[in-house]
DNA sequence: TGTACATCAGTGAACGCGCGTTCACTGATGTAC
DNA sequence: TGTACATCAGTGAACGCGCGTTCACTGATGTAC
């Protein structure tokens, strides 16, 4: 506890993840390694390696790390627009998780806890939108188009292209408003009009 | 022309860029390396020095060639869907460019070349949307919408997490389906129940 | 409560490797006269 | 049409560096008796 230097870290595992997690934020995962990540964590180059085996260990269990995290963030939505809501503020809140998560070619594919962690995820993403809707397959559908339009904003936010676009407000408030014109656009004040106006801009 | 083996090559940085592309398309821009791509293209390790100062050089001509075929793609696009369905045919098209495009760490920021490229690209993005609709502040929600869900939709499918929803189905019929579900679900056969329907999916 | 021993986490020196970079060079091409 | 020369693209040897991996080790912790 007081101990100043003790030879056992204590929870080095943690500690490596956190630094690694900082590096991605700041520099992209292309500038980890474990050696430097042991630098950052204050010890000898070869001791991370008794918790991952190798980079591609770490950034599976990064992304193992993100999808129950993200799960977490969707549990218990009250509907599909709040889902969105989170997990766009999920990708804000762990940019380096995000990012590792969708890159497939970082990690190893089939590690069974990255594909639980995967599968819950998975199930909280479908969660309402599975078991409603008249058409089966327009509720399939319904919940790629939810998925893509969040998953969409939140990959555009994090790589700087709606920082112009924003003019300071915050990306929480713009997201919902852009999911109001675009999934309830046939909610709008006035009905006809607005339908027209929409119909407009898609028609060019 | 016909010479075996001609000491200069002709067009080695076409020749570099290509065989980035198909590294990149195959083990993600990670696996980068200068060397490698020389010995890929036949040619001595220090030759692609002569075009590409180095790797973040290299990878953001990549991204300015992406763009510029992006804007292309872009151009005279009859409508948003389309245009929509366009940005997702780029994506599977060149998916290595699209990769590269939008992970900025990559890539040196203030680059002229690139920032040209991505203000045509952005132009060819905002065209017709911009000039359009009531409220201006709408109109650009509107266009932030399309692009995040046309984004997003790209982005999934690259990363392999809709191989599932297609089930054989080409990921362009699915856009189409999907725009045409959310963008103007109004526009559905029976407009008030698909209303009730559209809705009662959104609140769940 | 104390002792012995197994297990585990972290050390630090050593290694081989692929990388980017530098540099003096050489072969090919284009241009001036 | 021919020659001289500048320029440019690619060569290949050499370098230093950071990396991952291995290995014999040591210090700390936990457990059996």
């Amino acid at each position: 506890m007081t101990s100043q230097r003790a030879y056992h870290h204590g929870d080095l595992r943690r500690a490596v993840l956190t630094a690694a997690l900082d590096v991605i934020a700041t520099e992209g995962p292309s500038a980890l390694s474990l050696r430097d990540l042991a630098r950052r964590a204050g010890v000898s180059h070869a001791a991370p390696a008794h918790h991952f085996k190798d980079r591609g260990g770490l950034l599976t269990a990064i992304a193992t790390e993100g999808y129950d995290l993200l799960a977490h963030s969707l549990a218990d939505a009250p509907d599909l627009r709040e889902r969105g809501v989170r997990y766009v503020r999920f990708a804000m809140d762990h940019p380096a998780h995000f990012q590792v998560m969708f890159q497939p070619d970082l990690l190893r594919p089939d590690d069974p806890d990255l594909l639980a962690a995967k599968a819950r995820a998975a199930a909280e993403l479908r969660t309402g939108v599975e078991k409603r809707a008249a058409p089966a397959e327009d509720a399939d559908l319904m919940g790629i188009a939810a998925w893509s339009i969040a998953h969409g904003f939140a990959t555009l936010l994090l790589s700087q292209n709606l920082d112009r676009q924003l003019e300071g407000r915050s990306a929480e408030d713009v997201f919902r408003a852009l999911t109001g014109l675009t999934f309830r656009a046939h909610y709008a004040r006035s009905p006809p009009p607005s339908s027209v106006i929409a119909d407009d801009r898609m028609k060019e």
